[in-house]
Formats: structure tokens, C-alpha cells, sequence
RNA sequence: GGCUCCUUCGUCUAGUGGUCCAGGACGUCUGGUUCUCAUCCAGAAAAUCGCGGGUUCGACUCCCGCAGGAGUCACCA
């Protein structure tokens, strides 16, 4: 049997981290059963529905290398892919259980429904609706909802995750299928929708958990043999036990982006939140993951969502990238993430700072703050110098000397090179018999005026002897 | 309140009756790599396996009870 999955996301907004795990593990079950992943857009709800939402969602997927087989922008047989635009055929299906005397309109007026509502919350009693439901409905019409007319009783069933489930009949209620807008709800439109779509594998976060009788209900009344059900676990958020959400700072996909997470290291780790093969690996590639993921080891408990983790993760694949593919691999994905000083600059300099400084980058943002001074001269920053611990107790005028001795043993230099660079360094360390903290602090700070920076010589050499030079000299000159 | 699910270091997790006085990773701390920051390397601290009973020669692992947490009970998905 081929393996059909879905992520059906609702376009209310961006989608945040919570809530892309619930694309990821379709995709790689698809992938990995060279099966199909279909991108429906669950739309119904018109008053939540937001103006360019289905744009960011495909954004975001494209972003992640979650590429799907039908769907928007792609198509596909099984069309449309809106749930908007797929009103006849629930009304088709709606039909059918009308037919079979297993649906019925329901004419209560709202202030009942509600009253009863609130009646069942103080009571702390569970609202079912069945309890008032109507003797004699009128003929469905537009304008009425339409409800399953449920038969109480018990339900067993398999999730691939959570296992055996079992629940007795006070659960089962008369659901809306259509709302009296005509737009059909989503506990039946994605009944039918996985249907006609022959999907497999219905994969959704555990909250669904606790519905599931209800639609095995209208599975069954349907004559339809339910998909595999695979119910996933909440993302906790960093505090509380609550699931992330929006209000816990969840940000999107997106804004990761824009901060210089890496969309291999996004992956990986949202994969692996709630996931793991039982090795002792961490990073995975797409493919390792598509290669390894079971359904069977994804965690049945809430897994916390650690920042801190994900950005150790992403200076892992930073390195990654580059140890394996080179230093220009990464710096094609840098682009914008450089300061504003480095406009005027040509690709092989910014491919020479980003050489030196790219096993420093946590993430690929940190290149504005941290490459400044290899664009335009910083700031001479005196108290810098004198108050370091290592140079404090020079006088200002053994720190000019210092820095003199340097400038000419640097000048005398042939070849501009990291090699012969350092060989100079040294000499000037037995010439002065400084402690390579004290020499060498004196000229990486004259040189930068920042909190760090990559290893001196390399410093040196990609700075140039010009510029170099010209810093030590506006240093010296100002103290 | 009903129903359902969940419960191993701070966090993510390994663990399917003995090889676990519980392993790995992040984080934390210490030390090393000619300055800084980071990387990398080495090491340390960190879980009476939610609690209480049982079964067993032996339980994190099986059974029962309890507690705590979460989800759900919408014309939202």
C-alpha cells in the first residue's frame, strides 16, 4: 500500500515552531515509503482566515526542504486543495448520511444550545448534545447546521503512538458536520478530504486525541475504513507545562530565518524533539532522517522546546556545512546577514572574514555584529587598551613603543601571509620578552577595538598590510 | 466535574526482568589549545527512574492503587 500523508494547517497566521513538527513527520514518513505528501489548506473558518497565510505556510515548508507532492502551486489529481473550494462534494457526502437517517438539521436556536452549555459547566458535567437533541428535524436546508446523529457506545482502536486506545460511549456526541454558513466543520471536512485523497496516515498533534471516537463514528457510519492514526505530542513551552503557543514567544519559522538559524539545523532539531532512532547521533542530515524515522520511536510524553539546544545544534551544521562542502557553501547562505559596512565589498574578502570568524557564528546573524571592524576602522577606544588586564600595568609611552616596534618588524615583512606573520609575531615576542598576552592583546585591540577576535595572524592577513598598518599607526599616534 | 493520555539528571533522551550503585547530548563548572571570544579536547557535578504496594531469587523495566501534570468536552481547527 502506498503511503499517503498531509499537513493541513489552518491559514491563521504564521506557523509557529509548535506547530511544524506536525509537517516534518508526514513528510519524512512519505519520503521514506516513497509515498506522497499532500498540503491541504484547511479554510473553513472564515472569520480566522488571514490575507497571505497560505503564502507564508508554503514559504515556510519550501524554507525546510519540506517539498509535497500535491497540493498548492504543485496540484495534483485530487484538487482543489482549499478546502473552500471543496463545498459540493461535502455537501455530496453530507448527503449520504442524510440518506442513511445518520445525520439530521438541527434547528435549536442558540440561546437553548447555550443555555444548556452553561448548565453542563456548572453542573461540571460534560456538554453532550444528544441529550437535547431535537424529535422531529425539518428537512435540511442552507441556513442550518447539520449534525451526526451518534450511536453511544465504545470504541478500540490503535494509534501508532499512543497505542491501544479504548473509550466508552459517553464520549460520542451529535458533532457538527455543516455549519449553517454551508462551510463544514473540520471533524468532518478532513474525513472527507483524507478519503477522497486516499490518505494513510493521519498525522495530527495529541489534542485530536480525545475527538477520535467521534470520527471513527463517522468512519464508520460512512462505511469507510479509518487511516492509521498517528496522534503526536505537544512541544512544551520553556516555562510551565503548558504546549507552546504564540503567546510563549512561539516564533515562526520564519523569524528563525531571519535571525540565521540554518533550515538543516531547524529540521534536525524539530525532528528530534520528541524523536530519536536510539543511537547516540545528533546530527542528521534530511536524508538520515527520512532514512531512519519510525513511527513506532516518536516519544508519547511532551517534549519542552530548548533554544539553547537549537542554537548548539546550529553551530554544529555552520560547521558542518563548511568542513564538508567549503567556506563558499556557507557564504552563499550568508547574504544577508553581513553588516551594512560590508556593502562596497567584493565576495572574495567577505569569503576570507567569513574563513576565519565562521567557527565562532552560533548563528549566521552574529556576522553583523562580530565582523564589523574587517568593513570600516573602529572606533579608537583608548580606555580599552590601557584598562585590559594584561596592559594595564604598562605606561602609556611602553605601550607606544610596543606598538612602534611592531609596526616597523610588520613592515619589514615580504610577504603579507599568515605564515610569516606569525613568524614575525614571535620575533617580536623574544624582541621584547613580552608574554604573547601582553603583545599580542596590545595589537589585536589597536587593530579592532572589539570584545574578540579570530586568531592574530589571520587577523592580519585578511585585514591586509595597508589596513593593518594604518591602525597600528593611528593607535600609536593617539596615545 | 466526566473522559483520555502522560510521568528516567535542570532540559532532550537511552533503557522492553539481571550486562544500570542508570548511558548519551544540551546547559553548568574545571583544566588544556601562544592574547580575546569561539571551536576543539579532557574531566567533574547532576536522576533514591512521580509515590505506595505487590509478583519475582532479582524491577526503571510486569501487575494494582494513588498522586501530579496535560489534553478534551465549540456552528476553531
Amino acid at each position: 500500500m502506498k503511503v499517503i500523508t498531509r499537513f493541513a494547517p489552518s491559514p491563521t497566521g504564521y506557523i509557529h515552531i509548535g506547530n511544524v513538527r506536525s509537517a516534518i513527520y508526514p513528510y519524512l514518513l512519505a519520503r521514506q515509503n516513497h509515498g506522497k505528501l499532500i498540503l491541504r489548506i484547511e479554510d473553513t473558518d472564515r472569520e480566522r482566515f488571514v490575507e497571505g497565510a497560505t503564502e507564508l505556510i508554503e514559504d515556510t515548508l519550501k524554507w525546510l526542504g519540506l517539498d509535497w507532492d500535491e497540493g498548492p502551486i504543485v496540484g495534483g489529481s485530487h484538487g482543489p486543495y482549499f478546502q473552500s473550494e471543496r463545498k459540493s462534494i461535502y455537501h455530496q457526502w453530507a448527503q449520504k448520511l442524510i440518506a442513511s437517517g445518520r445525520a439530521y438539521a438541527d434547528p435549536t436556536p442558540s440561546e437553548v444550545i447555550e443555555k444548556y452549555h452553561k448548565e453542563c459547566n456548572e453542573k461540571k458535567m460534560p456538554f453532550l448534545f444528544r441529550n437535547i437533541r431535537p424529535e422531529n428535524p425539518p428537512e435540511w436546508k442552507p441556513g442550518i447546521p447539520l449534525r451526526f446523529k451518534t450511536e453511544p457506545k465504545s470504541y478500540t482502536w490503535y494509534d501508532e503512538v499512543m497505542g491501544k486506545m479504548t473509550t466508552g460511549p459517553e464520549v460520542l456526541d451529535d458533532i457538527i458536520l455543516i455549519k449553517k454558513d454551508g462551510f463544514p466543520t473540520y471533524n468532518f471536512a478532513h474525513i472527507v478530504d483524507d478519503t477522497e485523497m486516499g490518505v494513510t496516515h493521519v498525522m495530527r498533534g495529541v489534542e485530536y486525541l480525545s475527538s477520535t471516537p467521534n470520527y471513527l463514528a463517522i468512519y464508520e457510519a460512512l462505511n469507510i475504513t479509518p487511516p492509521k492514526l498517528v496522534s503526536l505530542p505537544h512541544i512544551l513551552a520553556p516555562q510551565g507545562n503548558k504546549k507552546l503557543g504564540k503567546r510563549d514567544g512561539a516564533k515562526s519559522v520564519t523569524e528563525y530565518r531571519a535571525e540565521g538559524i540554518l533550515a538543516e539545523a531547524m529540521l534536525n532539531y524539530l525532528a528530534c524533539l520528541g524523536w530519536n532512532d536510539g543511537t547516540e547521533q545528533e546530527i542528521y542530515t534530511k536524508e538520515e532522517l527520512i532514512n531512519k524515522f519510525s513511527l513506532e520511536r516518536i516519544q508519547n510524553s511532551g517534549a519542552r522546546y530548548d533554544e539553547i539546544k537549537l542554537l548548539w545544534l546550529n553551530g554544529q551544521w555552520i560547521r558542518k556545512i563548511v568542513h564538508e562542502d567549503g567556506v563558499s557553501a556557507l557564504y552563499r547562505r550568508t547574504e544577508s546577514f553581513w553588516p551594512e559596512s560590508a556593502k562596497g565589498y567584493d565576495d572574495q574578502y567577505k569569503i576570507r572574514v567569513l574563513s576565519i570568524i565562521y567557527d565562532r557564528l552560533k548563528t549566521l546573524s552574529d556576522l553583523r555584529t562580530m565582523t564589523e571592524y574587517f568593513f570600516s576602522d573602529p572606533k579608537i577606544n583608548l580606555t580599552m587598551l590601557t584598562q585590559n588586564k594584561f596592559l594595564q600595568k604598562f605606561s602609556e609611552s611602553e605601550l607606544e613603543n610596543l606598538l612602534k616596534l611592531t609596526i616597523s618588524k610588520l613592515s619589514e615583512l615580504e610577504k603579507w601571509e599568515a605564515n610569516n606573520l606569525q613568524n614575525t609575531l614571535n620575533e617580536l615576542l623574544v624582541i621584547t620578552g613580552k608574554k604573547p598576552a601582553e603583545l599580542f592583546s596590545l595589537i589585536r585591540i589597536a587593530l579592532s577595538y572589539a570584545p574578540f577576535s579570530p586568531a592574530l595572524n589571520l587577523t592580519l592577513e585578511v585585514l591586509g598590510r595597508e589596513t593593518s598598518l594604518a591602525r597600528l599607526n593611528l593607535t600609536a599616534r593617539s596615545i
